[in-house]
DNA sequence: CGACCAAATGACAACATTGTCATTTCCCAT
DNA sequence: ATGGGAAATGACAATGTTGTCATTTGGTCG
């Protein structure tokens, strides 16, 4: 392959006014810009970039670790799109930016020792930074590379390494607050397990909103831990919804910890010969466009911003790169994803908003 | 950054020696090995991948050209995780090859000028090899990268450039001799449009082996050309559907162009008093595990291959690259999906197989 | 016409590694 | 001991680019 000695040759000029023309410097007499360009594509000329990382140590890359693709194809029940939307969030953000991005999609994204070896082959590299997406909003404990930007998608460490995570406290309230002007004061939530971060965040963001809106914690059941993939925890979210709605005034409303769950509690709901949104109005969380459009009925959903989330952690991070070089200051940041209005929630009242003394 | 030298110096050895430990040559004893490894730990020290490349002139990247990301977040609907899978296995491939892969997807995969600054930045960073990959089975026209093997999946150029495609005769063939070997002598098929090689192939391969298993024209009526996304298209199946059922001897089986048809017909069936098996069984094609998983009647499906061809891309990727360099004999290489067998096909008579003369 | 300044270009070192070949070390048979 | 040969190690060049600084070119003003 040629090189910038081959066009300095051809062109007739010396190899540093070649290495300007490649690198867009203004210095550069039009006529012979000119005169390299024809030369560079007469030679197929094409930079070197190893060469030329070892001179300005910019590579112009940034890594990526995720489990996304392999989980989407090996676990598409449980995984969906959602890592899916982080990656295309950081991809478009990194080709604003005019990075590369470097993926390593191993699977086994909770295997210290993997990711040590992914953020060495990073390293080597000279990547620019790392992003490390998680598949869930949880607690992770990575080995931190040593002079290597990090920063966290979808989950956090604990330790004061950036992290970008979804805003989900903000975005409960934010179904509850819809319900409560749509004029709904029985609302009941069926939710995801404590075990889960989001469940625990979701939960609390359930109550206090309830609170505020001045709800009685009767009017106002919590039904937790149920897994949507299982049968059997699907035949007791049965018994307890059954229960549930024999009470004297059930809910009018129901919050479930995603759209899955929604799906499945809606057709417990016509089971029971309730309509949706006619008997209960129904909320659910992720707004998983995958899974939506197999509904027949319009789902209104909160969205788990997964693609602004991967956005941002390029920002985050193109940002901490510049200054010091590690990890630095604010410590995590919460992306809200909005409510999306369809037709699952039925508005019992004329009344817009509940005016109330703060 | 530690260096060699920082590294030979502390070991109190040369930097050619450090150079062999990192890369494992056999010729460095145990003992001064461990003295290097121990140096390589404490300071940290990363191979500069950069300064690696230029004397070995071996990148060990591979790079991949797909829009599977970007589609299955801005069109989940079409483009679905099919593409997805394709990037799954060249992952993996290319994981078990020891090589690292870079992708890049700009959406835009149909653009010329945008995939020859695509492969312009491969060529950059010296990758071994570039993969392209389509979402449907197609004919592209792509710049052709100088000395820089190019593998194509999921897609041909007819200009020789070695290509993975999906079998598709062969799958359509499996599915009618699944049909016939049930004791189905009535077969229809409601197909993929013109337009698509998929269609073409498919229609031409269901027609040969309906005649091979000696049904007759009038026996496996074709109808063409439905878009299971449009309303319109679907009314116009509707009908043909009907008019199709109405006749005396109905068809007792139907080969759908893709499971998304398969899905629709079987909600036309219903409605129209026809239970799937019982009054008529159902193919689908492609196995697209995303869809499935919301059919309440397992769908017996022809699998499209697509993570099998991801990994034949890279094998063959790897294999060019060894002799010559550029493109090379082995023009287009198909990859057979298999039949999976689900509870949408009913068998008509007890026998297994028609014993023929052939 | 010469001097001067800015614009344009060039010479050369430095970057971190590996390949080539030379040298040293070590072991063993003589 | 000593020579021979293999094993282990080292010296040095070469890779393709950009940064630094020097030099040349070209135009303008006195």
């Amino acid at each position: 392959m040629a090189t910038v000695f081959d066009v300095a040759k051809l062109a007739g000029v010396s190899i540093k006014t070649v290495s300007r023309v490649v690198n867009d410097e203004p210095t550069v007499k039009p006529a012979t810009r000119h005169r390299v360009q024809q030369a560079i594509e007469k030679l197929d000329y094409r930079p070197h970039s190893g060469a030329r990382l070892m001179r300005s140590s910019k590579s112009g890359i940034v890594g990526m670790i995720s489990d996304a693709v392999s989980s989407a194809v090996e676990d598409p029940l449980n995984a969906g799109l959602s890592g899916i939307h982080i990656v295309r969030g950081v991809q478009e953000a990194c080709r604003e930016a005019g990075k590369i991005l470097m993926i390593a999609d191993e699977g086994a994204i909770d295997d210290r020792a993997g990711v040590a070896k992914l953020l060495r082959t990073f390293e080597s590299h000279r990547v620019e930074g790392v992003i490390y997406a998680a598949p869930l909003h949880m607690q992770v404990a990575l080995p931190l590379p040593k002079g290597l930007p990090l920063v966290l998608a979808n989950c956090f460490d604990g330790l004061g390494t950036p992290c970008v995570l979804p805003d989900d406290a903000g975005g409960q309230a934010l179904a509850v607050e819809h319900l409560v002007a749509t004029g709904h004061r029985r609302i009941a939530y069926v939710g995801l397990g404590d075990e889960l971060v989001a469940g625990r965040l979701r939960r609390d963001a359930f109550r206090r909103a309830c609170r505020e809106a001045g709800l009685s914690e009767t009017a106002t059941p919590i039904l937790i831990g149920f897994d949507a993939t299982s049968e059997t925890s699907l035949d007791n979210l049965r018994k307890s919804l059954a229960r549930l709605f024999k009470r004297t005034s059930p809910p009018t409303a129901v919050c479930f910890g995603n759209d899955l769950m929604a799906m499945r509690g809606i057709e417990m709901f016509e089971r029971m010969g309730l309509g949706v949104p006619g008997d209960v109005s129904v909320v659910g969380y992720d707004n998983d466009e995958n899974l939506l459009r197999y509904l027949k009925r319009p789902l209104t959903t909160v969205t788990l911003p997964y693609h602004e989330m991967g956005r941002a952690a390029v920002s985050t991070l193109l940002q901490h790169r510049a200054p010091g070089g590690g990890r630095a200051s604010a410590a995590s940041q919460l992306v809200r994803g909005g409510l999306v209005e369809r037709s699952s929630v039925q508005s019992l009242a004329p009344k817009r908003t509940t005016t109330q003394a703060t």
